[in-house]
DNA sequence: TATTGCCGGGGTCAATCCAT
DNA sequence: ATGGATTGACCCCGGCAATA
């Protein structure tokens, strides 16, 4: 929380020595317009999602994906820190030893007085994300339920935007191969997924098939 | 022009979840 | 109860944009 209250100035003027000198010559500098810009995207981040924060948050057996999920279904983080575990534990994808987790988390006195200080500095602390759908119309856009996995570099986007444009559309997006897998977006240098996609007969999407499946829906 | 280190990406493996 | 699917925690690397 300290992050939130640094001052360009002080960055500015603060000296650092070079991690790894590669050069003789190399030499301790000031931070100067690194200052401006780390106070900058300080600033910005404030405005994350929660999704964000509660991942930043550093929690076992809490990361990414699980950050989401816990911001789309309980909106705030005072819901996170304030639910039981068998609150926690009825959120998809959320189990025992994930629930537990946060719990230990939340209980422990230091981190919720990290959480109000955060809040102090005006971190944002709520979800923008859509909220969950009910039962019945669960599965929306053209290609729901459809799970995808990328892999290599696209050369027309970077890999948050494809996966942002896959979810607009109702797909799921995973970071492993398996036979649940119903498309492999492969961009240049694929490594090991898409062999494994080809041993599974998956198919698999070069990056113009999957312009155009996402221009097309 | 030289230098730094951020950024985007790849990979492995154990832990965890959950459908069967 | 089990095993397959998936996630989380780490680790590694090179290109190149930004900066001095």
């Amino acid at each position: 929380a300290d992050i939130y209250h640094l001052t360009a100035s002080q960055l500015e003027n603060l000296v650092v020595a070079p991690r790894e000198p590669r050069s003789e010559r190399a030499v301790p500098r000031k931070l100067g317009k690194v200052g401006r810009n780390v106070v900058e995207q300080i600033e910005r981040s404030k405005r994350n999602d929660l999704s964000r924060l509660i991942y930043a948050l550093g929690i076992r057996h809490v990361g990414e994906k699980a950050g989401a999920t816990l911001a789309r279904y309980l909106r705030t983080m005072q819901a996170v820190l304030d639910s039981p575990v068998e609150k926690l534990q009825s959120v998809p994808d959320i189990g025992p030893v994930v629930a537990a987790s946060i719990r230990l988390f939340a209980d422990e006195p230091r981190n919720r007085e990290l959480v109000a200080r955060l809040a102090d500095a005006g971190v944002n602390m709520t979800s923008q994300a859509p909220e969950p759908v009910p039962e019945s119309s669960e599965h929306e856009g053209p290609l729901a339920g459809k799970a995808f996995v990328l892999t290599g570099t696209l050369a027309s986007m970077s890999r948050e935007e494809a996966k942002a444009a896959l979810e607009r559309l109702g797909a799921r997006v995973t970071a492993s191969v398996s036979k649940k897998t119903d498309y492999l977006v492969a961009g240049s240098d694929a490594g090991s997924k898409l062999e494994k996609a080809r041993q599974l007969g998956i198919e698999t999407l070069d990056e113009d098939a999957f312009r155009a499946l996402i221009m097309r829906e």
